[in-house]
Formats: C-alpha cells, structure tokens, sequence
DNA sequence: CAAGTGATTCAAAGCGCTTTGATTGATTTC
DNA sequence: GAAATCAATCAAAGCGCTTTGAATCACTTG
C-alpha cells in the first residue's frame, strides 16, 4: 500500500492524503479522520526512503563504533548506553543507525555517513583528549553530540557528560577521610578522555593533603576484570602495598575483589575498594546493600538523555551547542572501611 | 556534490557516470577511469535514500531488541553478538539498524519496519520455544534470521544456533565422571529456547546414568552476578548441598564464584564449577589458564556468521532458508575437579 | 555505397513521497 | 450583484538516483 493506492481508494488527491496524515490544517477534520481511518485499516505506513528524499530528513542516528582495543572496552557500557539512546530514539520516531568500522577507517565513516546522507546526526563515543573527529565533524556540518568531553577542544560543541573529576577526588577524598594514605588509582584508557579526567580529580584530592601521586600506584589500561585481578596481584607484593583501590568500572572491581580474596584479604576490612559504577542493568551494583561503595552514574540514563539533546539539536538547528553535565552519586557500600593499623 | 552536478562536471550525462560508477559493462574504460577519478576527488557518494528509493533496496538490516526483562539478561551478550554482525555488515556495505522497543510493541515494530521499507531484512533476537514473531515474520514475508532455534516452530527458516543440548550434556558428563552426583543447574529464563535446550542436555546425561534430576537444583532466571550468587547461597544451605554447579553465563558464575570464596569453600576443590562461556571480549575467562572450566563459543563469531548468512539470502532470495549449528568448545580450567568425599 | 553491427552515450521516465502554486466553490462584503 | 475572501482540494514539480529505450557515431560487410 503507498500513496498513490491509498488515495485512489480514498477519491482524493495525494497532496490532501499526504496532508491529512501530516496534520496539516489546510484539510477538513472530516476529511482528515476519514484519511487517518482508511489508512490504519490498511496499516499504511509511508515508505522512509521517499518520505526522506522528499524532506531531506533521514530521521535516523548515527552511531559510529570503532572495532578496536578502545572498543573491547567500551563493549558493556556501550550496550546499555545504547538501550538508553534507543529508547529516547523510538520515542521521537527516530532510527538508530550502527555502523562499526575498524580504527582507521573512521575518518572515512563519518564523511561517508554525511555524503549518503543517511542519518540526520551523529553520537560520537569515548573521546580521546584532543579528539580530531570533533574537530573534523565540526567541518563537515553534520550536527552531532559527544558523550564525553575532549579536553583540548576549545571550539563550542554539543556534548553529556559526567563530571568525572569531581566524582573521583570526592571518592578519593572519602578513602582519605579513612585514613587511608596509600590509594592506588585502577584507570581506564587514559588517551580516553574521561580516565584523564578522573586522574585530576584523583591527583587533586592527593595533592590537597600534601600527598604526592606515587606512579607506582597509578595504573591504566583497558577495564577488563583480568585488568582488575592483574593490578592488585601486582601492587600486593609491594614493599608497602596499597590499602585502598580506586577502579574505573565495576567490570575491573569485579577482578579486584576476586584477587583480594584469593590473597586471604577481607574487602572492606584490610583493603578498601571504590568503583566508579554505571549502573549497568546486568551487572548490578549487589542488591540492597551494595557491594561496592561506589561513585554510580547510570550511563543509560546518559544515552536517553543524549539522545535527546541531540534531537533537540537536530530540530532546531539554529540553537548554539547543548551541554549537560551529570553528577556522580557516591553510595556506600561494604567494600570501604578505615585503613588498617600498620603491623 | 550529488550525481547531477558530478554529470555536468565531467561533461557526461547522468546515466553514464551512474553506469560507470556501478560497474556497468557499457561504458568505455578511459570514461570510466575519468569518472571515478573526478568521484574520488570530489568525494562523491550517491545519496543512500535516493539509491534506496531507486533500487527498491535500503542496503540495511534490521535488529529489533525488546526493551524488557528479557532485554537485561540479553545485553551484555548482546553487544558481543551486534559487535560481530556489524563487521559483516560494513563488509558487505550495510548499514544496521536497531529499533529498541517496549515488549508489546514488538509486533507493531516488525510490521513497520516492513512497511516503512528502511530495512531489506531482519534479525530476530532471544527467541522462545513457540516463539510468535518468527511466523509473523513468515507471514509478512520480510527475510530474516533467527539467533537461535524455536523448538516448537516447524516450518522452516533461517537461523544459526549453538547446539545447547550438546553443549550442557558433554558439560554434565564432564561432572558426572569426575563423580559428581548433585550437580545444581544454574540456567537462564526457561522461556528461552536455549535455556530449554541447555536443561535438556542436562537431563539427558543424567537420565543416562539413572540419576533424577532433582527439581531443588534446577534453577532459571536472568543471568546476572547476584542471581549466581543467591543461587549458590540458598544451595549450599541444603540438607545436602551439591557439588557442582552448571551455569549458563561467565556472568552469573562470577556471582558463583564469589559466593563459593565468601563460604570459605575452594572453588575446584570443595566445589566445581562449569559455566558457558559466550567469549565476551571484556570478561575473558582468565588468561592462559582459564578460570572456569567452560563451554566456549563466541558470540561475536556468531554475530559475523548469522549477518552473512542473512544477507546471502537476501542477495539470493529464491534459496531455500539458511541454517547453521555451531559446537560449543569444552575446556578445562581450575574451577572442576574430582567430587569430594562425604565426610 | 546502402545497410547492418557494435560500442558508447544520452534523454526521460519512474521510485513514493512532500510541497508549491494553482483552482474550485461557497461565503462574505460593499 | 459584482468583487473579494476563505476553506478545501488538486495537478505537477522536485528530491537524487537507476534504468529503459532511443540515439549517435564509427566501422564492417556484401
């Protein structure tokens, strides 16, 4: 069923039927709830690719996913922050394009996603510091939002983020309310933007106290739970091992927590832990008590909100760039407790 | 730059230079090499909805993922899967789109992804044993390709699956011969086709050793951290606990694992343990030893094999439906060994 | 040399929709 | 009662591509 045959049925023109569907005032109610009637009943629905070679809007979304090491690491959150972007997609009758491209041919996506003219606008994910892609879509003219910031970009763009150094000095601020002198730092990636944030924040709380940032305990790498295991194995059998962790994801806690306890340690008791924690709704933070005390942003509310922005931004292109920064939330759980006497 | 203007530059009519850029036979090669040529420079790409429209092929595949409880215990393994089918698709020049939508609109998004024409076929998720979409999908006569089976659907069509059954029974004879006699099943929701699948293989190799399964140890539901946890917690306070656990995910045997070390029990010595492993790439099963003995096959893999499988049906729609059964790899880690005596 | 052949190229129609710029009646206004 | 206004509808152009059917030109061929 397309228009044609719709109005044919109908004894009216395409230009009316198309408006009527529309809402357009130019047709009579009468008219109109006949169109709409007869439409449903033969469930039409408009093809995408004329209705957007006619308006020039795709009413489509483009996420571009780089299949690399970065990605391995974005791999579980990236999942439920797509379920957040696609529910607010759905919402505003938008699609969700996907396109996973190797490393180096991202460059070449974007501008391919402009000249197919596929999507109406672009999530870019995991900045890096000075993150030439922004730079680049900037020039490209296709509207677009990062989730995240890249730091050396000075030029005003759209983005949402989580205030990520804040979180992390106030989570380090706590273990060092505990007493705690010897932190070590279980980062993510910190060409990513967000795990250099988080350094800040960590160096900041130190250096507050006129506690200088030891390197040996200032670890970065892909959060993988092996990540997590490897780091504490490593950093134990130090001269003066830390007593207290502060990891980038719940995914790496998970391998700290599993190393503490294979070494006969007591979580919460002879080492503390926090994790900064998305909310993953798989992986969820223990039930009422949490296991981890934790600096928690759910990062699926980040893709609803997002997404959104960047609808919003799509519509109204006029507007200058939206930004939205979210605060962590930090929940104590059983994973933190006072630093232990030195023996 | 649309074709149009392209034409004019080079002199040419817009026929030839689509012909010559679609590798039509018609055209002379130095016209040819010219055109490309003058494409490349100018960063041509033909506009996707006017080819769409043309061609009467959108160039993109569909994913429909239900935003419900099932959805949750999908997700990681979910991103894995979308990972794998995405780098088949760039390959093969199509885009992906995903559609999250709430459980009851399910029907609704499949009829419009049909009808609005923005996609040439569909995967279907998760299915369930009488799984309604896959004969709506028959019957709206859309190609698509299921991940997994439908036990209870009989006409044919296309899918790619593990062979669950095979899988969780090699996995129980693993136990049964390490001497094993109260192994609990720690399995995902039973709705699920593989879950299904995967209990019956359990039962079959302990029917086949004249052991009733017990209903006490028999276990489903979503497969998170703390349901393993729970499960293993509220098992071990039995009369007489088992022995060994099988789990259906890396994710919820983390949870077992935890469980088991908070008990103060060895894992692979007190308790073993086997879990299917999806090979997530953020939770690798340890390094070069595995941390669990597992049932392995990867789901990234299955990704990249299902989308080729799909699309070769689509490029050759008058083939009868496609199908693949993938093995499952079983290998030994530290978490099995030999049943303990009753003391 | 007229007619046939083959290799290139082209003009125009069509994909299914939106939107511009009429057109048609009915109603109001002076 | 003629002119102006308004509401409702329509025909046709256009979005950027592919594809059909025709045209052009340079050669062959009998």
């Amino acid at each position: 069923m397309n228009l044609k045959e719709l109005s044919a049925l109908l004894g009216l023109s395409q230009t009316t039927v198309s408006r009527a569907l529309n809402g357009y005032p130019e047709v009579s109610e009468a008219t109109r709830r006949r169109v709409m009637q007869v439409a449903d009943e033969h469930n039409y629905r408009p093809n995408t690719r004329a209705k957007a070679l006619a308006t020039g809007r795709a009413m489509a979304i483009g996420h571009v996913i780089p299949l690399s090491t970065q990605h391995e690491m974005m791999n579980p959150i990236f999942g439920d922050f797509i379920a957040g972007a696609g529910e607010s997609y759905s919402q505003a009758g938008y699609d969700m394009v996907l396109s996973l491209v190797a490393d180096e041919d991202q460059s070449r996506a974007y501008h391919e996603m402009f000249a197919k003219r596929n999507v109406d606008g672009i999530v870019l994910h995991a900045p890096k510091m000075q993150d030439s892609r922004i730079t680049m879509l900037q020039e490209i003219g296709l509207p677009f939002a990062v989730h995240g910031r890249a730091t050396d970009i000075t030029t005003p763009y759209s983005w949402l983020d989580v205030n990520n150094t804040s979180a992390f000095r106030r989570a380090t601020d706590f273990l060092l309310d505990l007493g705690h002198r010897r932190i070590c730092l279980v980062n993510g990636q910190e060409s990513m933007d967000f795990a250099f944030r988080r350094r800040e924040g960590y160096a900041a709380a130190l250096q507050a106290r006129d506690i200088a940032p030891d390197p040996a305990l200032m670890f970065a790498g892909e959060m993988t739970e092996v990540y997590g295991y490897d780091t504490v194995r490593r950093t134990q059998s130090l001269e003066t091992p830390p007593t207290a962790y502060l990891v980038s994801s719940i995914i790496a806690a998970f391998g700290v927590r599993r190393a503490i306890e294979e070494l006969g340690l007591v979580m919460g008791r002879d080492v503390s832990v926090i994790t900064h924690d998305d909310d993953l709704s798989y992986l969820r933070n223990g039930a009422e008590v949490p296991v981890f005390t934790a600096t928690r942003s759910s990062v699926r509310d980040a893709g609803r909100r997002l997404a959104k922005l960047l609808i919003s931004q799509i519509e109204a292109p006029c507007a200058s760039p939206l930004t939205e920064l979210l605060e962590a939330e930090l929940t104590v759980g059983r994973s933190t407790g006072p630093a232990p006497h030195r023996t």
